[in-house]
DNA sequence: GCAGCTCCATACGGTGCCGTATGGCCGGCT
DNA sequence: AGCCGGCCATACGGCACCGTATGGAGCTGC
């Protein structure tokens, strides 16, 4: 018995890396792996590509279109006050899955292509904090500041040792909210 | 001419794995690079480990004794109030080179082992800082979210794209004191 | 001056990966 | 039918690393 497999695509040689990126991290986007996830052979993979790096650079462009297309669009399109939405954003960030991104900062240590992209992608997201901040009321600089930190706090959630539940987190970002969005 | 070499011993092996581990991560810890950098061949070092994993879980041993006793202690011999000793402890944090503590972190996400040190270090630190914001007049429940938001905040500035210069993160560390230790 | 221990050099087999070379299947086009 | 180009399998050379095997230099005690 065979399946009926179509012929690849450089897309599907993409997404086979990204979930194993995802997955296992950077170290585990190997040809040869990924054509067994794809039952196919090496052959296959050289046939689209000219070389593994060629591949990488695929996976971080489409890393970077799926990011900074997906979260921030979603919040805008509710729409609401600069309090309203940074809670959703917020709720947003922490409630998916964040195994990929983790992954990427862990490839950005080594690859200084990765590097590049993810900040292009942390400027992105700065940005459009300190537009909240500024919306909110706050000052330039402080705006600046309140970015930077509430930014932190998300990005050290994720690289914590052991994750914590959702609940706890939840109530932690209540926290920050409240906190970030007070008086100086 | 001939440099009069002392013989190596475990010790020396660890440090060497330390230096490379800080310097260009885990992957760099290999017992081929580490004689190069030591000026001798591998015989050396399976004469004093009997495989890699060992000399890895040494390393971590190390890195743990080493941040565990160092950073809370030098806070804790200055004494002052629970604000004073936060202050001192982000500024001590911030003004040190973190790329060690970094590298743990990215190598955490591959090794289980690495994972159990991390979480240990990061329990540490985070009971401290609860200690402390307890010490502020904080309830319980509230004392864990702020030095949960506190920790993340800090941890979040490491795993950065880009580094912050010193000055600029000084700024944000010093919104962040005074908005985590103001009123709920 | 020799036996033995510590510490290291060298050489080797084995593994997992990258990239290439080459050939073959299969569908469309003429 | 026959050719051709897209897509893939297989086989190979090469590299970098791990871990082992074996031998040898140098000091130490006797």
């Amino acid at each position: 018995m065979k399946i009926a497999t179509k012929p690849l695509d450089r897309e599907s040689w993409t997404a086979a890396g990204l979930r194993r990126l995802q997955a296992d991290g950077i170290d585990a986007v190997r040809i040869e792996l990924l054509a067994r996830d794809l039952g196919v052979s090496k052959g296959s993979f050289y046939w689209h590509f000219a070389k593994r790096s060629e591949l990488l650079t695929e996976i971080l462009a489409a890393w970077r279109r799926a990011d900074t297309t997906a979260i921030i669009e979603a919040v805008e399109a509710r729409g609401g006050s600069p309090q309203d939405r940074l809670w959703k954003l917020f709720e947003f960030i922490f409630s998916s899955d964040r195994r990929l991104e983790r992954a990427v900062r862990n490839w950005a240590a080594k690859d200084p292509a990765a590097a590049d992209s993810l900040a292009q992608v942390d400027r992105r997201r700065l940005a459009y904090l300190e537009d909240l901040f500024i919306a909110m009321g706050c000052e330039v600089p402080d705006a600046i500041a309140r970015a930077s930190l509430a930014y932190a706090s998300v990005i050290g959630e994720t690289a914590r040792g052991t994750p914590i539940p959702l609940a706890e987190r939840l109530r932690h970002h209540r926290l920050l909210v409240s906190q970030i969005s007070g008086p100086a």
